[in-house]
DNA sequence: TATTAATAATTAACATATTAACTAAAATTA
DNA sequence: TAATTTTAGTTAATATGTTAATTATTAATA
């Protein structure tokens, strides 16, 4: 049995400690949280894009994401949009603001990021995320709380 | 370039939301949360211990571990002590109570993490952890705060 | 020894995670 | 069509993450 120390989800914790601090002092420059960071990431390639949809592909709760939004609109880099077809439907877009951030940030990030892809083995590398897909992927089915209830 | 969906930290973080909610559902099952089980994971292998490791090995960040330890206290599980050598040091031990608890959690946490790991092929586990293990190592100088100064 | 610098834990302020409850709107059914 | 159920977003309550500032204590130095 192998240590506590080394159990995935520790793993899984201690590789974020190590590798998001460099992301996150990007983003604080320009004023973003990480949040704010992945939800800009996502509607900097969608016109517009419904709320659901936006909790999905950032991996942000939607009670979270509520206030990820208002936050946005604020600062005036988002705003909401009702679907007069369901009211009950929102679209959130980038504003003008919003999208004008894309090329200050994006080339930050996106040399941070291939400077720690570098610094890895390309083969550990590949393994690591294929591991990862592969774990992600697992249907939550301890717990009782599947879909065939 | 890859997509930003598969890029290690989102994979990271959706790996960590398929994984963690069948042992959240355990801990919840005793009145535990996340972090409450991994500080007590933790006391349960040292008779006493600095706050300052218990916050290294559990991974969770100083001021968030203050409250972590409150509620622990509150509960009865465990209780500081103020070192007499260096009175600004804290140790902090588990209760009898608190002791008692791993009995009956750790089983079940225990099980439920062998059936993860047994739902996932072992060369593929064991490349995740070894790649894990060396980001995880990487030291942090893109930033400008490493310990270099 | 008085002063200054360094440490350890804590507090403060703000943002986010987690779970449950709630509201509005739409879809379904009696 | 009225009542019921479902769905989407939001609010609520509590716990935690993140960064900076504070407090208490100890160590180092003039």
């Amino acid at each position: 049995m192998q240590e506590f120390s080394h159990s995935l989800p520790m793993m899984l914790y201690r590789t974020l400690d190590a590798v998001m601090p460099r992301f996150r002092q990007i983003f604080s420059e320009f004023g973003l949280t990480e949040q704010q960071w992945r939800v800009l990431r996502v509607l900097w390639q969608h016109e517009q894009i419904a709320f659901r949809e936006l909790a999905d592909l950032t991996l942000i709760p939607p009670p979270s994401l509520v206030g990820v939004v208002d936050r946005l609109t604020k600062s005036g880099l988002a705003r909401r949009r009702r679907s007069i077809s369901d009211r009950r439907n929102v679209f959130v877009q980038a504003t003008s603001k919003g999208q004008a951030l894309e090329a200050k940030v994006r080339p930050r990030v996106d040399k941070a990021y291939a400077e720690l892809r570098r610094s890895v083995n390309a083969e550990t590398w590949d393994a690591l995320i294929a591991g990862l897909d592969q774990i992600s992927s697992i249907d939550d089915e301890a717990g009782g709380k599947s879909a065939g209830d």
